[in-house]
DNA sequence: ACAAAACAGTTACACACGCAACTATCAACT
DNA sequence: AGTTGATAGTTGCGTGTGTAACTGTTTTGT
């Protein structure tokens, strides 16, 4: 019971190292597409879905830092891509939205998720990918509860 | 086929938010208990598993980048944890080892890695584990394979 | 045998990040 | 109504991180 550990079946060690592999991949299309970051590629992509949300709504869903989110938004309004208003109901808050010109990228942003996305399942086979799926949605249900 | 992506529908982006929800809340425990980062528990566990390894050796398993390693192991022999020697056979190698001190140390580690793991399974459920296993395998044999 | 390329590891620099502190607004409670 | 506590979001500051450039060593190719 004592003694070394086998990483390779520690589970939160792969998960890391899963994750990396994949995502470090899909951010390398879209920065040489796009040039955007990961953080804005997160915010564009619940911004995109949603159609009109806040910044800490973003970081819910994203656990990204407040922070993080909000350097993500002034980075893409910047660019004309995002536009913000004075929520009226609670003037705390800032509703968000996509420009015409950011949805339009939105667009070529999911365009390029899809391939990957296809591409990726044809790597790992159907039935791998399913029980990735599977065995994500336990973590999801049992760790996006507690907040 | 064109429109919003859905992203509970995004494999990447499930991959990453799992991977992060997981590896935060490990990452709370070793640094509440020992003020270790996560690169430096990377390199203890690596390390600790081989015995006798290298930074490059540890970059290629962690996914870590070597400037990542170098600071880290840089940081673990200021604690007295590791001690390095230059490898004789191929003398721009150095060939890394835990102290008898950091031995300790990683011990300790690895039972809280050991206790955090149980855990999980019993919150995820063993299905759901195996699952998740499953799904993590077929990512390392098709990702890992290419470098 | 020697030049050129490859590789292990470190460091300077610019940038990204999280924490804490802050402003502004809203909610709750007396 | 007024005080207290919570929340949305931003920013200053110290720290972490990757890129590129560097040293020193080994390998490759001629």
């Amino acid at each position: 019971m004592t003694g070394r550990l086998l990483l390779d079946e520690f589970l939160p060690y792969r998960l890391v190292r899963a994750s990396e592999l994949v995502s470090r991949r899909f951010a390398a299309r879209y920065r040489a597409a796009y040039g955007i970051s990961r953080p804005e590629w997160r915010t564009f992509a619940i911004l995109g879905q949603l159609g009109n949300t806040t910044a800490t709504e973003i970081g819910r869903r994203s656990t990204m830092h407040k922070t993080k989110v909000s350097r993500a938004v002034a980075a893409l309004e910047k660019r004309g891509w995002l536009s913000r208003a004075t929520d009226v109901a609670d003037r705390r808050a800032e509703q968000l939205e996509l420009t015409e010109e950011g949805a339009k990228v939105y667009g070529e942003l999911v365009a390029l998720a899809r391939s990957f996305q296809a591409e990726l399942l044809r790597d790992l086979g159907f039935e791998a990918a399913d029980r990735l799926d599977a065995g994500l949605a336990a973590v999801e249900k049992h760790f996006l509860r507690e907040e």
